[in-house]
DNA sequence: ATGTAAATCGTAATCATTATTAATTAGAAA
DNA sequence: TTTCTAATTAATAATGATTACGATTTACAT
């Protein structure tokens, strides 16, 4: 995902295009990993030091809700990152060092599937947490 | 894991035996599924009016830290319920609805193995969520 | 029965997140 | 370009889960 997708799909829905929206999308583009609210708010505030939690996690809701962002629960906190380019369906590694990940393309439903009859699947999770190459 | 178990572990570390501790454990034990911190304390409060979130989430801490509970994190809220007897590793499937779980034998963790060279792996989560067959 | 460390109570503090209301702004239309 | 309107944001308060703390009580070893 890159800027021009993400502005392509927000103004397809007819949300409007503001200098914060901008530089959060921006923030995601150039910082490949996973960000909290918090981690976002203090870089955002020194060009917009009025800037507030409810700009941030409003915008990071209406990025997942398009699928731009994608999230998940880290150590009791939202973790946000931008939506990874490959469309095929994977899962992560997660540096918890760095917030960085790494692609793991194969999904363990696959061997799972049938295993569960009577049962309504609605989600699943598979994450692995580490460091990094770079963090270890 | 049953009551006598867990009190052996208890007890072999030095913890005293409380009538609240006590309690608590029956809880889960008598329902096999993951409770909230205030699930419990909703319950307990009916025996003893004054117990307070204090003592829930120190005894769900120190019963956690002994692997008497097993946590995980559903839609923002920390949920435990009593480690199970199986002592093979293995995965869960959790009912959304219910909280009951059914063990997944397999782990995915088999077929990634030696996938990431160079990659510290400290830990990783596999969890199936959906409606089991008598809440579907 | 007594002493002491552990456990609990009562309550306040903290932290992430959400809600509210008024003010501001982007983008369409005149 | 100016005007209009709904979307967006700021400022702040509220909420809900979790943690912290001083005072009191309790388990249990002696």
């Amino acid at each position: 995902m890159n800027l021009v997708k993400a502005w392509d799909i927000l103004k397809e829905k007819g949300y409007k295009e503001t200098s914060k929206r901008n530089q959060i999308l921006e923030l995601f583009v150039n910082d490949d990993r996973y960000l909290t609210a918090r981690d976002l708010l203090d870089v955002m505030q020194k060009d917009y030091p009025s800037m507030s939690y409810d700009t941030v996690y409003r915008n990071l809701a209406t990025f997942v809700s398009l699928g731009i962002l994608e999230e998940t629960e880290l150590s009791g906190e939202r973790h946000f990152r931008m939506h990874c380019e490959s469309d095929s369906h994977h899962h992560h590694f997660i540096c918890m060092d760095c917030g960085k990940i790494k692609e793991i393309p194969v999904c363990p439903m696959d061997m799972i599937g049938a295993a569960l009859p009577a049962y309504e699947i609605d989600n699943h999770k598979f994450e692995i947490y580490g460091k990094c190459p770079a963090c270890k």
